[in-house]
DNA sequence: CTGAAAGCGCTTACAG
DNA sequence: CTGAAAGCGCTTACAG
C-alpha cells in the first residue's frame, strides 16, 4: 500500500520527460497537445502502477475549480430535505462533483455565514434553499458568476434558476379534495414565511374556497414560527382546533403535519370523523398513520435531479442560462381525509 | 461589494510591509514573531477593511490541513444517520470544521471509494460508519495517522477509537420489558449484518430470553438484507408473523421497525392484542401511531457531539490516543408494547 | 512532438 | 523586529 504521495513531477522523472507533458496526458490533451502514443502509454502505466492520485488542493489551487458543489437546506433532518440531499448527493457524483451540504434552521444569519463559508471554500456552484431577505446575497453571487440553483423556493424578481414544486396546484388540489369530501370549515396551518412556497401554498389554498363559494375566514388560518415548531406547535394547534373547530385541516409541511396529528392525538379527537387532515409533503408517519394521512407527494427524486443538471450544465457551460423548473407534486388520497360513509364523493384510495 | 480576491501580497504591498509579516499577524503569532503592535494594528485593521478571506486551496496546499471531516454514513435519508449529520455538522462547526457527508448504503464498494475521495480531498479526519470487510482500509488510515472515529459501530480487534450506543443492553431492556409483559413467543426482526451493533442487539434479544427460561427458537428470528428492506421487507414480515404467529416482534432498527408497522397493518392485526411490538431507534411514526411504538431510543445528540469532540482532539493533538465510549440508550414504553388489562406486570407509559 | 518556466496564494525556515 | 525566498503540486502560455 504506497503512500499517496506520487506526484507529477516523480513520474516525470521516473520516465524522463517533462512534469507538462505528464500533465497533458493525465488530463486527456494527448492528441490536443501532440503527445506520441509511445510516450503516452508509457506514462499512463506508470500513473496506474503507482496509482497517482492528483493532489486536489494544488489543481484547486491552479484552476481556481474545486469540483464541488453547496447544498444549503433549511433542514438537513427533515425527511424532505435529508432525501433531497441524499439524490443531490448521488447525482452530482456521476458528475464527478462532491456535495458540502449545510442547513440554515430558516436562519438569515446563518445563511449568510454559510454562503461566506462555501464561498471561502471556493465551491464551483450553489444549491440553495434561500431564507427571505437572501436577496443581496443571491445577487452578489450571481454578480461574480457564480452558478446558482434554488430550490424548493424562489426569490421573485431574481434572475436566477430554480426547481422546485408547484405548489399552488398542490394545496389546490388538497383543499379541493377536501371540499369535495364535504368539509366547507377547512382551516389552514402554515409559517409564518412569507416566501414564494408558503405564498402558492397559501393561494392554494385560498383559491379553491372562493371557487366554491365558500368564505375564506382568517380565523381558521394559522401560522407557527419555523422555530417553535419542535416545543409549542402542537399546543397551539390544539388551542386552535379547540376555539373554532375546524371541520377539516390543511397543514403546509410535513414537519406541521406531524404536530398536527400528536395535537388531535392529545385532544382524543379522531380523524376522520372528528376531524379530517391532509398535509403538504410525504412521510413514512403518513403513510402508516391510521388512518393514512392524505398528502400532497412532491417529486423529491426529480427536483434533485434536475436541480443537479442544471447547476452542472451552468458550472461547465457558463452560458448564464436562467432555467426555473416547475414540476407537479401528487394528491395522494388517504384515510384520514374520506369521508366515513361516503358521503358527498367518491372516495378513491391511492396508496403509495 | 468587493470582489474577494484580495491577497495577503496584495495587502502587503498597501501597507508596504512584506508578506511575511502579514501573514504572521493574521496567525495569531504577532507575540511570538515580536511583530511591533503598530504594524500589527495596520495589518489588522486593512484585513478587516478590506474583508480579507484567506484562500483556503493555497493555506491547504501549503499545510496539508484542510479544516474539513469527512462523514460517512449508512444512509443520509435514515432518521438516525440525518439526525447525527446535523450535530455532526452542528458541532464540528463550532471548531472551525466543516463537513463532507456521504452515504455507503452498507455498499462495501461504495465505502471504499468514498475513502479514497475523502483521501483524495484531504479531509483531516474521518467519522466513519464501517461496513462489513472495512478493516483493511480503515488499518491502513490509521497507517497514515489518519485521524478516524468510527459511529454506530465499531470493527472488534481494531484499535480504533468509537462512539456507540450501548446495543446489548438496549435490546436486553427491551425484551426483558416484553417478557415481564407476559409475552414469551417474541420474534426478533433484524439485517443481514453480522457487524457488531447488529451481534450485540441480536444477544440483547436472546439473553434475557434465556434469563427468564425461554426456549430460543429460531423461526423466530427474520433476517432481512439492507438493500431489499424498502421493497419486499413488510411482505416477508407478515410471511413469517402468517407462519410462526410470535406475540411481539422486537425490530432491530427504525426502518425495519416501519415495514414491521406496515406489514401487520396489511394483515389487519391489532397491537398490542393481536401482537405487540417494540424496535430499536426512535421516530416521529413511532411517537405518534396510534398506539405508540414502545422503542429504544439512542442518544443520538450526545453520540454525535462525542464523536465530534474525539476526532477534534485527535485531529489537533495527535496523540494517538484511542478512545472507546459506549452510551446508554433509553427504554421508551408505549402502547405497543403494554398488555391491555395490566396482566402480568404494571404497565407504565412513557411518553417523550 | 516536447520542455522550461511562471504562477496560483499561502506558510515558514532562515537570515539579519 | 522584519523580509527575501523557497516550495506545496499542479496547469498552461510560450518557445522551439
Amino acid at each position: 500500500m504506497p503512500e499517496q504521495k506520487i506526484s507529477i513531477r516523480d513520474m516525470a522523472e521516473r520516465l524522463g520527460v517533462s512534469p507538462t507533458t505528464v500533465s497533458f496526458v493525465l488530463n486527456g490533451k494527448q492528441k490536443e497537445k501532440r503527445i506520441s502514443d509511445k510516450v503516452a502509454k508509457r506514462i499512463i502505466a506508470m500513473a496506474k502502477k503507482l496509482k497517482y492520485e492528483p493532489n486536489h488542493m494544488a489543481r484547486g489551487l491552479r484552476t481556481g475549480k474545486t469540483k464541488t458543489i453547496g447544498l444549503i437546506v433549511e433542514d438537513i433532518s427533515n425527511h424532505f430535505f435529508a432525501h433531497i440531499a441524499k439524490v443531490v448527493e448521488h447525482r452530482a457524483l456521476m458528475y464527478g462533483y462532491r456535495v458540502l451540504y449545510c442547513s440554515t434552521e430558516d436562519n438569515i444569519k446563518k445563511a449568510r455565514e454559510l454562503l461566506q463559508m462555501l464561498k471561502y471554500r471556493q465551491v464551483d456552484g450553489f444549491i440553495i434553499t434561500p431564507t427571505a431577505s437572501l436577496e443581496k446575497e443571491i445577487s452578489a453571487l450571481l454578480g461574480e458568476k457564480r452558478p446558482v440553483v434554488l430550490i424548493d423556493r424562489f426569490l421573485p424578481g431574481l434572475p436566477v434558476s430554480y426547481v422546485i414544486a408547484d405548489n399552488f396546484t398542490g394545496s389546490y388540489q388538497a383543499v379541493t379534495h377536501l371540499i369535495k369530501q364535504g368539509y366547507r370549515k377547512i382551516g389552514f396551518v402554515t409559517t409564518t414565511s412569507s416566501q414564494t412556497q408558503m405564498k402558492s401554498r397559501f393561494d392554494g389554498y385560498r383559491q379553491p374556497l372562493g371557487d366554491r363559494g365558500i368564505p375564506y375566514n382568517e380565523d381558521l388560518v394559522l401560522r407557527i414560527p419555523f422555530g417553535s415548531a419542535r416545543s409549542n406547535a402542537p399546543r397551539i394547534i390544539m388551542e386552535m382546533i379547540e376555539k373554532h373547530r375546524p371541520e377539516a385541516l390543511f397543514f403546509a409541511t410535513n414537519y406541521l403535519g406531524i404536530c398536527g396529528i400528536e395535537g388531535i392525538k392529545k385532544l382524543g379527537m379522531q380523524m376522520p370523523d372528528d376531524i379530517a387532515l391532509a398535509s403538504f409533503d410525504e412521510h413514512d408517519l403518513f403513510r402508516l398513520h391510521d388512518p393514512g394521512i392524505t398528502c400532497i407527494s412532491q417529486p423529491i427524486d426529480r427536483i434533485a435531479r434536475k436541480v443537479v443538471d442544471i447547476l452542472v450544465t451552468e458550472m461547465e457551460s457558463e452560458t448564464g442560462e436562467v432555467t426555473q423548473l416547475m414540476l407537479p407534486p401528487k394528491l395522494v388520497i388517504r384515510g384520514s381525509s374520506t369521508r366515513p360513509v361516503g358521503e358527498t364523493s367518491t372516495a378513491l384510495q391511492q396508496n403509495a
